[in-house]
RNA sequence: CGCGGGGUAGAGCAGCUGGUAGCUCGUCGGGCUCAUAACCCGGAGGUCGUUGGUUCAAAUCCUUCCCCCGCAACCA
């Protein structure tokens, strides 16, 4: 019999700068989702990528002085880039999508036309204010009182031509789709699709842009390219081998089963997306689920304040600290899946110390030492059941049935929180079945042995319903506890004595340290530090000035003649210099802070001279000596600029 | 009146198809000693933002106002 299957996907995310951890979390989800399904024995097709066209990314790769290509394979394919986190997160996607593969960009075009030929898409003029400076259009939204949001200019009303799709014609049919059935979920967002977007009516969207030109060229219309919404939207079919010969699947995996969204995006892809589907006239997707954002402080994790050390957590730091399941798990249990969540390092701490050290480690761990300490390892197969076993028996039989119902629900933190009551049940088992009493009497063995058959039990079910979660860790600890692969699967954690009577059990290394929160605050910090390294505030460039401005500065090489400190000042050094004109010159300048003065003399520097005159203290000073400033950490910094030498004192500055 | 989410014990959250207010951490006390000073039991601590209403009964439904957050055509 053929496999039922099962398609998911993350979005594909935009590579202008370093995923952070809401990438994470949302990727991490849907991982556990995917492995959860194949647990259950579906044919699962994982699938996620990269979105890689559009300004923006034009614009980082000019500044950072190569092509866009260049700069994405950097942040996708390079050292520490998006592949590389997956790999670290432990990601078990079966696929990798980046738009500008060869197979991808051949099918948007192939949409792009079939969709112009149908008539739903159609050329137009797209209407906004333009920065003439900046060749950029800007909403009206967008701006900046009223003004380039980039540059700060006066921006005026201008149109580009370009080709728009007919959203307007399918608004009805959308509105139909998230009104009825379950489409979109969690259901509170179909109000503020409806509401927002739907209701105060579709305008025709604009598909092309001809102000860029890094994205996939309109084959029909050269100086078009496609705009990010027919581009990346259809990588869920073209991943698959919609109209592309590099994939063949699109039959057996399509319609997606869920698109795993953020709540962002969650209307792209509940209107946009099934619109554009509808003109193509293919299946829709059964499921589109937004889930909730990280947020720190209140305010949300973002890209763009990425300046801002305080706003961003390092998925790569959290890992490496704290371990890659830690990490997954926090993110799943911790926070209810569909809406918000306060990120915390804090939180991170106290749930792997709560949850992994204290309950499931230290469980596995007292469990297995008894084993090893009152049996060798080996239990007998001889066991004497009682009443006290009723209740945790009965949990152990029933718990992987209401985890499945929250986990097909998409409700993660509360399967896991079944997977806890069974943890939570078993470590009371112990204190009520006191073990270690039952071990002073030899005529009592058989109980004993029976004590610890359902603890190792209960601990197989919850390691099995954990391994979405945990993959690394739950492996190691099967093996502590003696099951084998047929004792892992999904059937065998629906019910109750899987696990042979004379299971064999040895205590491993500590799954889940405790942790010890200052210390582990501390190390994190010390962690960012090193790995962020300092934050140097870069000032935008000046207006132009023009060539003869810049030759009516006199700047020379002057010689460090004297050098003293002014009395009463924090900051001023006055310095005598030789400036090659055989009378000596004085200058005061504000760099006591970062200099003392017998460090500078004899020094070669650089000196405005045909400054006006003017007093600092009481005392004259003819010129300006001139600095590298910036500020670093929001700390300002400077160095006196030096040359050799051997560069003579009056030299030109030109 | 742009739209949406939220305001519940010291902190962080759940409950919100109406019926004695729960969870985790913290705190106080007790138990146990197999275990990662972990585990188990119990106590203290909340008039569930505010106003009015529906109801035998409201954190839960409707209403007033206040405060916080997000979105507003490419930040998961």
């Amino acid at each position: 019999m053929e496999k039922k299957t099962f398609y998911i996907t993350t979005p594909i995310y935009y590579p202008s700068d370093k995923l952070h951890i809401g990438h994470t979390y949302c990727t991490v989800a849907t991982d556990a989702i995917a492995r959860y399904k194949r647990l259950r024995g579906y044919d699962v097709m994982f699938l996620t990528g990269t979105d890689e066209h559009g300004q923006k990314i034009e614009e980082k790769a000019k500044a950072a002085g190569v092509t866009p290509q260049e700069f994405v394979d950097r942040i996708v394919t390079g050292k520490g880039g998006i592949l590389d986190l997956w790999k670290l997160m432990n990601i078990s996607n079966d696929r990798f999508i980046r738009t500008t593969d060869d197979y991808h960009v051949a099918a948007i075009q192939r949409i792009f036309k079939k969709m112009y030929d149908k008539g739903d898409i159609y050329k137009g003029a797209y209407k906004g204010k333009y920065c003439t400076p900046c060749e950029s259009f800007w909403t009206e939204s967008q701006l900046v009182d009223g003004k380039c949001p980039d540059c700060g200019r006066e921006v005026h009303d201008a149109e580009e031509e370009a080709y728009f799709f007919r959203l307007s014609k399918y608004a009805k049919p959308v509105q139909d789709l998230l009104e009825t059935g379950t489409f979109l979920e969690p259901a509170s967002r179909v109000n503020e699709m409806i509401n927002n977007f739907i209701k105060p009516g579709l305008e025709d969207l604009c598909v092309s842009r001809t102000s860029f030109t890094w994205g996939i060229p309109v084959d029909f219309d050269p100086g078009h390219v496609v705009y990010v919404w027919v581009d990346a939207l259809f990588n869920y079919c073209t991943a698959l081998g919609l109209l592309n010969d590099r994939y063949d699947d699109y039959d057996k995996y399509w319609p997606a089963d869920v698109h795993i969204v953020g709540k962002e995006i969650v209307r792209f892809h509940s209107i946009i997306w099934p619109a554009m589907l509808m003109s193509m006239e293919l299946p829709l997707p059964k499921k589109v689920y937004g889930h909730g954002w990280l947020v720190i402080d209140g305010g949300k994790v973002s890209k763009s304040k990425a300046n801002n050390t305080a706003n961003v957590i390092d998925p790569y730091i959290l890992a490496d600290q704290f371990g890659v399941d830690a990490l997954r798990f926090f993110l799943l249990r911790t926070f209810p899946f569909g809406s918000d969540g306060n990120f915390t390092n804090e939180l991170l701490i106290s749930t792997i110390n709560t949850d992994l050290a204290n309950d499931l480690g230290n469980l596995v761990s007292r469990t297995t030492a008894m084993a090893e300490k009152y049996f060798g390892g080996q239990l007998p197969a001889e066991r004497e059941a009682a009443e006290l076993d009723t209740e945790l028996v009965s949990l152990i039989g029933s718990t992987a049935e209401s985890y499945a119902a929250q986990m097909d629900a998409l409700q993660l933190h509360l399967a896991l929180e079944e997977v806890f009551k069974l943890i939570q049940r078993a470590n009371k088992y112990i204190d009520e079945t006191q073990p270690w009493v039952l071990a002073r009497d030899e005529a009592k063995k058989p109980r004993l042995a029976a004590v610890l058959y359902n603890l190792l039990e209960a601990l197989r079910v919850s390691l099995t319903l954990l391994t979405p979660f945990m993959p690394e860790s739950c492996e190691k600890a099967f093996a502590q506890i003696g099951a084998d692969e047929e004792a892992r699967s999904w059937e065998s954690a629906c019910r109750y004595g899987v696990l042979p009577a004379e299971v064999s059990v040895r205590k491993g290394e500590t799954l889940f340290p405790r942790l010890d929160m200052t210390k582990a605050l501390e190390e994190l910090a010390e962690r960012e530090a090193k790995a962020h390294g300092p934050q140097i505030k870069v000032e935008p460039v000046l207006p132009d000035v023009t060539i003869d401005d810049f030759a009516a500065c006199d700047m020379r090489v002057c010689k460090v003649l004297a050098c003293e400190a002014v009395k009463k000042s924090e900051k001023l050094l006055k310095f005598q210099l030789d400036d090659g004109s055989g009378t000596p010159r004085q200058i005061l300048s504000g760099i006591h802070k970062f200099y003392e003065p017998e460090q500078l003399v004899g020094k070669t520097v650089v000196a405005i001279l045909n400054l006006p005159s003017r007093k600092m203290m009481g005392q004259e000073s003819n010129g300006m000596l001139l600095s590298a400033v910036r500020e670093v950490d929001g700390k300002e910094e400077l160095h006196l600029l030096m040359l050799p030498d051997d560069v003579p004192a009056g030299s030109r500055l030109c």
